[in-house]
DNA sequence: TTGAAAGCGCTAACAG
DNA sequence: CTGTTAGCGCTTTCAA
C-alpha cells in the first residue's frame, strides 16, 4: 500500500502545480539561488544553473504570473471593453489592439457591455480594476453629440489607469482617442467619382445620428464644391437603416424623380448592395450607366458582389492596432491625450471605373 | 512649502491604490477585523463595521484580486483561444461564451491565434497558464479528419485545467466538445422544402475539407431517402468557395444543364444570395419558380436579401453561452467529456413557401 | 558564489 | 468581539 502511494506520488500528475520552492529543494541550492538561475541577474556556477533548470523543466515548473504581477506592480494585462458588441467593427478592432498587446506580451480581458446595461459595464470595470490591468481600452460606436446614445467617458475612479477610446472618441479632455477620419475617407470616394468623369452625383446613407453620416457628407460636398460643383439637397438621401432594402428603396426614389445621375457614393456597403441591385433590376448598367462607390470595404459584401464594389476601407484593423500601441505606451507613461484621426484608403473594384487608375 | 506638500498628498490622487492595511489604519482597526469588516465572516460590532466601510469607501479601497486568486487557488478567469479568428462564427461564439462566464463574475482572456501561427498559440497557452486561468476554451472550424487543416488538441502539459473545444472538436476523448449538428440542420431545410411541396432538390455547397459539407449533405440525402426520393449526384455541386461568386456559377451549371429543380439547399447564405440573383438574372421566381434555403441565418445577408432568405441557424451564440456555461461546470469539478451536438433550428421567411407554416 | 530573510496584499487559523 | 500571526509564491535586499 505504501509503496503503492510512492509510487502514485511519483507518477501521477500532482494536484497543485510546482512552485519556485519545489524546483529549489529538488536542485538542492536555495530559494533565491532557484530564482536567479532561472532569470538571471545573478552570477552562478554554471553548473548550478543547469541544475535548477533541469529541475525545472523536470517539474514542468511555470512561475505564477499573479505573484509576479503583484510584486512588479504590473500585471501585464488591459481590458477591453465593448458597448457595441455586435456591430461591424468590432471583430477587427478587437483581433488589432489584440495582436499589437500580444507582441508585447499583454494579454487582454474581453469584455462586452450593451451601452442599455450599465450595471453590467460597472461589474466590469470593477472587476479589471480589481485584476490589476495595466490599462483600459473602450471600443463603441460614435454618434452624435445629442444623440441620446452618444458614449461616456468610462468612470474609473482614479487617474492612475490609462484609458483609451477607440473608434469613437469622448468629451473627456485627458483621454486619448483614436477614430477613423470618416471625411477624409468620403473625400477619396468622392475624386475618385470626379476623377472618373461622373459629374452628377447622390450620396444614400444611414441615420443621421451616427456621426459618421454628417461627416462623409462633409467630405462629399467639399470635394464637390472644390470642383466647382454642387450637391443638390435631393441628391442626398439619408435612411433609417444601413441595410440592402434601404439602398433599393433610395434607388426607387431616385428613378421616381427621374434624377439624372451617373455617379452615387453609398454611406455602406450593404446600401450598395442593395443599390447595384435595384439599378440593375432596371437595367442600368454599373458602372457603364452609373458608378457605385460604398464604404467599409466589407469584403463578404465588397468583393464578391456583381460588381464587385469600390469601396472605402477604414482599416479598422489598423486603427486596433495603433490603439494597442498608443495603449502600450500609455502604460509605460507616456501621457497622451487628444483625438487622432486615422486616415481611410480606397479599394477600386469593379462598380466604379477605375479611369484614374490608383489606389490611394 | 511643507504645508503645500501636505496639502497635495490629501488631495491628489495616491499614486499607490490603498491596501486593506491603509483601511484598517484609517479606520483604527487591526487588519483581520478590516478585512472581516469587509467581508463579513465574523460577528463584529455595527460600528466597527460601519467605521471600516467608511475608510474603505473614502480611500477607494478596492481589494487586489491577485491576492486573492493567489489565495483561493482560483483566479476567476478563463482563457479563448480562437484559432480561427476572422471567421463568421467568431464574434457570437465570443459573446456566448463572454456572456455566460460574466454572469458567474468570471473574465475572459482574448486570445488569436492563426493556425498557422503555432508559435503565437504557445506563447498564448504559456501566458494563460502563467496567469493562473481557471480553465481554457479553444475556438476552431471543423474540417475533416484527413485535412491538414484539421485542429489539434491543445497541449497544456498538465491535466489540472479544464479544457474545452467549442464550434469543433479534437481526437482527445477527455475533452469536452461542443458543436452545431450540422446533419439535424440539413435534415430541417430538406423537410421543409419537401413539406412545401418541392420534389427535385439540388445541393449547392462549399469546400469539402469543411467537414460540416459532408455532414449537411448527409442530412440532406437521408431525408430525401426517407420520402422515397433521391438526391441524384449531379444535383450536388461543391464549390471552392462559400461565396455569392460560387452560387452564381453553380445556377449557370444547373441551367446549362437544363436541370430541373424546384428547390435549391445550399450550403451557405452568401452562396444563396448568389443563387437568388442569378436566378433572378434569368428570369427565374424565388420562391415561386424555384424555393431557396440557406444556411447561417446570417443577418445581413439572410434578413435583407430580395427575397429575405429561409435558412438555418446554428444558433452559436447559444452554443457559446452553453461552452461557457460547461466551463464554469467543469472548474467546479463536474468531469466531462465527448461531443455534444447543439441542435439547430430553421428560420423561414421569404426564399420558401413557407407552407407548413411552422419554425422549428 | 550562495543563503537567509524581508516583504508584496490578503486570508484564515490561532489566540485572547 | 477583536488582535496577532502564519503563510500564499515570488523578488530582492542584506549577509555571509
Amino acid at each position: 500500500m505504501d509503496a503503492e502511494d510512492q509510487e502514485k506520488s511519483l507518477e501521477a500528475p500532482r494536484e497543485r502545480a510546482a512552485t519556485i520552492r519545489d524546483v529549489a529543494a529538488a536542485a538542492g541550492v536555495s530559494l533565491s539561488t532557484a530564482s536567479y538561475a532561472l532569470r538571471g541577474g545573478r552570477k552562478l556556477r554554471p553548473e548550478t544553473v543547469d541544475r535548477v533548470k533541469a529541475a525545472a523543466a523536470r517539474l514542468e515548473y511555470r512561475p505564477n504570473a499573479l505573484m509576479q504581477s503583484l510584486l512588479r506592480g504590473r500585471s501585464y494585462t488591459v481590458g477591453l471593453i465593448s458597448r457595441e458588441p455586435l456591430a461591424r467593427f468590432s471583430l477587427p478592432l478587437l483581433t488589432g489592439v489584440e495582436d499589437a498587446l500580444a507582441a508585447s506580451h499583454v494579454s487582454v480581458f474581453l469584455c462586452f457591455a450593451d451601452r442599455t446595461d450599465a450595471a453590467r459595464e460597472r461589474q466590469h470595470v470593477e472587476s479589471l480594476l480589481a485584476k490589476q490591468v495595466d490599462g483600459i481600452i473602450v471600443l463603441d460606436e460614435q454618434f452624435v453629440d445629442d444623440s441620446p446614445l452618444a458614449s461616456r467617458p468610462l468612470d474609473i475612479g482614479n487617474g492612475r489607469t490609462p484609458l483609451l477610446y477607440a473608434y469613437h472618441y469622448v468629451a473627456d479632455p485627458d483621454a486619448l482617442c483614436l477614430v477613423p477620419d470618416h471625411t477624409q475617407g468620403a473625400c477619396l470616394a468622392t475624386e475618385h467619382l470626379l476623377a472618373s468623369g461622373r459629374r452628377h452625383l447622390a450620396h444614400i446613407t444611414g441615420p443621421q445620428h451616427f456621426e459618421a453620416v454628417p461627416l462623409r457628407m462633409k467630405g462629399m460636398r467639399q470635394v464637390m464644391q472644390a470642383h466647382g460643383l454642387t450637391l443638390p439637397d435631393e441628391m442626398v438621401l439619408i435612411g433609417d437603416d444601413w441595410d440592402q432594402r434601404w439602398g433599393r428603396g433610395a434607388v426607387q426614389r431616385l428613378l421616381d424623380a427621374k434624377a439624372n445621375i451617373d455617379g452615387i457614393f453609398c454611406g455602406n456597403d450593404t446600401i450598395a448592395v442593395g443599390v447595384v441591385e435595384a439599378l440593375h433590376a432596371q437595367g442600368i448598367r454599373v458602372p457603364d450607366d452609373i458608378a457605385v462607390v460604398g464604404f467599409d470595404n466589407w469584403e463578404p459584401f465588397a468583393e464578391y458582389n456583381d460588381p464587385r464594389l469600390t469601396s472605402v476601407d477604414m482599416q479598422i484593423h489598423e486603427l486596433g492596432r495603433r490603439a494597442g500601441q498608443a495603449m502600450l505606451a500609455m502604460i509605460n507613461g507616456e501621457l497622451a491625450s487628444g483625438i487622432l484621426r486615422l486616415p481611410c484608403r480606397l479599394v477600386l473594384r469593379d462598380s466604379s471605373n477605375a479611369a484614374d487608375g490608383n489606389e490611394r
